[in-house]
DNA sequence: GCACAAATGAAAATGATTTTCATTCCCATA
DNA sequence: TATGGGAATGAAAATCATTTTCATTTGTGC
């Protein structure tokens, strides 16, 4: 396993804390920063494991990385600009927690996002 | 423009309702059906164009085709033996409904998925 | 039968992501 | 200061879903 390099991470926090691994991987090459594709990709799975960003994936499957603050939090996306905003998630935790005991669930965790146009578009 | 193959709809509606397109296409193989998987990529996309089907996104980005209108339902599955619960979500309705409202967001649509360790594992 | 448009599918192209593997770097210890 | 091992790196190849290309087949109206 390797450990994240900090560059990934402070051009990630440049581009406005929302890019792919290729824009990241471009951004840092128009930069003149030396670094590979492939460390740009270990370094954000890294940063994932360690909740430290977010994933997400474009309407194309692309994934996008983006910084997200430390408590657990849903997201609603637009669809059309992507404008995304972190809500609360209450019901949510409730439910999964319900439903997991019902079943017979143990160590559950769950994910839940919102996708649709939002008032700009 | 192409039209869509009635085989490929009625192998998504056999399939539950929900598939990929590689699942679509390996399940047609599989009943001995003679397809292209360059067909069933158009059919979907037809199919999605005339709202006759929904696309989401796997987390590993794959696509996902599914019925409009078909009950819409949620999953519980075990990380460990794979086995998947189709469980209620009435609650995450409300939820993103009403958070969704709140942001001035429309045409919205969520998915949420819960995931632990079943009682036999 | 004939021409022409639509449908089909094999194979190649694309693009993101992952894997492989040899090399380099770091660092603790002899 | 050597040296040995583990971590980090990145080029190149592999993988996988999806799209494009293009030649062939099929269907339909005339």
């Amino acid at each position: 396993m390797s450990r994240s390099n900090p560059r990934v991470l402070s051009t990630l926090e440049r581009a406005g804390g929302f890019a792919s691994a290729q824009e990241i991987y471009r951004l840092m090459q128009r930069e003149g920063e030396s670094i590979g594709l492939t460390t740009v990709y270990r370094s954000l799975q890294s940063l994932v494991n360690d909740k430290i960003v977010d994933v997400l994936r474009r309407d194309d499957g692309e994934a996008i990385y983006r910084l997200c603050g430390d408590a657990h939090h849903h997201h609603l996306v637009c669809k059309s600009c992507g404008e995304t905003v972190e809500i609360e998630g209450g019901a949510i935790e409730k439910w999964a927690r319900v439903m997991a005991e019902e079943h017979g669930f143990r160590d559950v965790g769950h994910t839940a996002e919102i996708f649709g146009i939002c008032s700009k578009c």
